[in-house]
DNA sequence: TCCCATTGGTATTTTTTCATACCGTAGAAG
DNA sequence: CTTCTACGGTATGAAAAAATACCAATGGGA
């Protein structure tokens, strides 16, 4: 029983060699929309700096996403690496293969831990006395989902989620939300975008809103938690 | 205010070499008291492949760690590397010292961060429904805190929140809280090891466990939230 | 007593990563 | 049309890290 404990310490130091982490973490950037559509990569010498690693590193990343089709890259001033991936519209058997393609262990790990701060995030929010601006940045992330076009709306969905994280005021819980987020985007990607749900979805994000602002942590772990347990449900509905 | 959302995701893909990685790492392990004073290590060979390091670059980490006295290396059949470390006796200056070593910032975000992952671990294992042995796993690290020694005592109570996390059967969620712990250890350890404060955290420690079994996640949330804030109002009051 | 499995210690080579400097290009500003 | 400049593109040498193979010591067990 003390080794389950080893191994929670003792865990990998490194998750594979940079160029392999700075793909991953490229291509988790475009698909989850923080860099939307259209829109330019920061610059070469900039990534490397905020990745921590070396140009040349980087490069090797950004070259491999550029032949996967994922970016357009151009020289010269105004140049740099353009995002070209469009979120799929997705249809009934990519979530199934999408589901079972990652371990059920780990599908209910991601799904465990995402649940785990995200309603800690939440609890923590309305704890905190939130200031006037921040309320703002709150209810306009709310709205923006809620007049969301249907392909702009996961990026969206995000932004919402991903603000609660940052509004705490801590870069370590905000990691750790995007991290729990970047698990399980192949598989929200996956999931049609239908009317009823996103309207369910809505009701939901109100709640959540409306129980941070109230001050009420219990409420508002409570709401987070009656959101994500929904699309839980269904992706381990999705297990072979 | 999108940048703020693309910091999360661009952030640092390496945290600095392996090498200072993996000495931190096994420090912690080490005044976390996970492998407690007289214990052995792993092997080089076995502790390489789960750092996923090579065996070279640990020898280096090890090696620096016996320099500094932490370890005591024997060849041999049934050598290795055994742990020399002693928590120590801490006086009202060291407090001080290591509240300010750190920035009232980054104090702060690991304060927070702690409060949401502890927080949010004992709100869904209130939620899961645990099968006898688990219960006994937690009744029995709650007991063994309870009957510590003073020089044992940070290492049972470290035990004792990191199963609430490992419980919930999600390695990440484990690793997070892990990794929260770290963050403090330092902090911990310098506080003095007290009569009345042990009682208290006693007293905290059975609410935490009674409303996890009896499925309160809400309650759980609350009796976390109550005991971490106790030190962590404690550690505030030392800043500069 | 001697063996030998298990452990740390060392040496060598290859691969990855980094640091630095410099080149080529495109587009806006003059 | 020229120039300036912020970009990507390239080259090279050094450093870090890894892979591999092999040496040396210890101590329990045959």
């Amino acid at each position: 029983m003390k080794e389950t404990q080893l191994g929670s310490l003792l865990r990998p130091v490194r998750a594979g060699n940079a160029f392999e982490e700075t793909v991953e973490r490229l291509l988790q950037a475009i698909k989850l929309g923080v860099v939307p559509h259209g829109e330019r990569l920061p610059s070469e010498r900039d990534l490397a700096v905020h990745l921590g690693i070396s140009r040349v590193t980087l490069r090797e990343a950004i070259r491999s996403l550029q032949e996967a089709g994922y970016l357009d890259v151009r020289r010269g001033r105004y140049g740099g690496a353009f995002v070209l991936y469009l979120p799929p519209d997705p249809s009934d058997g990519d979530l199934a293969e999408a589901v079972n393609q990652m371990g059920a262990g780990d599908l209910a790990d991601a799904l465990t831990f995402r649940m785990a701060v995200e309603c800690g995030a939440a609890q923590i929010l309305a704890t905190t006395s939130l200031d006037p601006s921040q309320r703002a940045v709150l209810l306009r992330r709310l709205s923006e989902v809620n007049d969301a076009a249907p392909a702009d709306y996961r990026r969206l969905d995000t932004a919402f989620h991903l603000s609660i994280a940052e509004l705490t005021g801590s870069p370590l819980l905000a990691a750790a939300c995007a991290d729990a987020r970047l698990r399980v985007t192949d598989l929200l990607n996956a999931i049609p975008v239908l009317g009823p749900n996103i309207a369910h979805a809505a009701v939901q994000h109100q709640a959540i809103v409306s129980a941070i602002l109230a001050g009420d942590p219990d409420g508002a772990s409570r709401a987070v938690a009656e959101h994500l347990e929904g699309t839980a449900a269904l992706l381990r509905g999705f297990l072979a």
